[in-house]
DNA sequence: AATATAAATGAATGTTCATTCTTTTATAAT
DNA sequence: ATTATAAAAGAATGAACATTCATTTATATT
């Protein structure tokens, strides 16, 4: 029998990520997403049973990368800033490297066909319940609601890391932003975590 | 000569708003507006150019109101503390009191077809900067990059706001965020800025 | 009351959409 | 070499789309 050229497949997905960050959900469509990455439209159902589950699937993936990213050389055990300042450029390089990725996933997460089912965890949430743990019990952080503290130790990173990322930031053009600003900007985070 | 009817323009833009919250930019047409807004699609030509213009319109709207609200009885010479409180609160109240506009205002701004003109700042720049101006002089805050500090003054509030707007909070299913949490949170950015 | 005018409409336009159908093509197994 | 099978294609389908057109309706002015 045929083979699939895995090839096409990876195509489609990339072209698709493509397309929705330049022209968003709208302008999206299943025959320009075939002539984009030229296969049949029909090819594509070969791959996914839809447009909805090809887009759940492009979800998916990138949730999964990014998860995984995030947590790559991450060590539970770490000081809080370490880990903190680890996961941080973890996040920025994949974001710097797969900005289009970034930019789906933000755009998906934003919309509200989300079913995050399907998703494995695999294994976040503890990695950093116990990482969160430790910073307490070895005083470097104060008691927090998780919340709270997801909200001081992640909500500053993304603000900063949008204005660039959306060519907001005033007063450079510049793509990624330095590791001495983030370096910065960890230390004043770093103060509010404090005890 | 036969007069406009603001009504029907008003149930326009309300259902439009309603019907992209609730089903994203695709699901999003103007004929099944049309059909919500209890108008003929031709009528919706009348107020708006077109599709884009609608959704623009849509945006600068919201962006001006959340603007003119997020500065509702604010003072530039306030404390720090009490300006960042006011305007955190003038959020809150107009998120939870328009979920929707709040919504959709994210939506769009996490889309790519975002054409920023037309939309008036009113001053609002202007405003902050005098406040930061005053507490640094004070020195109730360090000296901060204008980006750094909007990442730390709004970042971690917007990523509190979110968990509850998402129903992300595992702890409980409450729409809005009590004050009591927001001025913990508060506690722990002014830590953060402090000098 | 008559007129002028813009609001409002329902039907129609041509286009694009997601998806499927039929046919062709490549290859692994025989 | 032949066969079986799934991949891949292109054309086709009907539904939904944005927008316009011809007509009717309401009202402010005369």
């Amino acid at each position: 029998m045929r083979v699939r050229d895995e090839h096409k497949e990876a195509t489609i997905r990339q072209k698709a990520m493509e397309m929705i960050v330049a022209e968003g959900f709208h302008g999206f469509s299943m025959q320009r997403l075939a002539k984009a990455a030229n296969v049949s439209p029909a090819t594509i159902y070969i791959y996914f049973k839809n447009k909805e589950d090809l887009l759940n699937s492009l979800y998916n993936d990138v949730h999964q990368t990014f998860a995984r990213v995030a947590l790559e050389n991450f060590d539970p055990n770490a000081s809080l800033e370490d880990g903190l300042w680890l996961q941080w450029k973890n996040r920025m390089k994949f974001i710097f490297e797969y900005p289009s990725h970034y930019r789906f996933y933000d755009q998906f997460r934003n919309s509200p066909l989300i079913h995050h089912k399907d998703i494995k965890e695999s294994g976040f949430k503890e990695a950093m319940k116990s990482f969160v743990m430790n910073a307490i019990i070895r005083d470097e952080m104060a008691r927090i609601e998780p919340e709270t503290f997801w909200s001081i130790a992640y909500g500053p990173f993304y603000s900063l890391l949008n204005f660039h990322l959306m060519g907001k930031s005033m007063m450079s053009d510049q793509y990624t932003v330095s590791d001495e600003k983030m370096k910065r900007l960890l230390r004043l985070v770093l103060k509010a975590l404090r005890p």
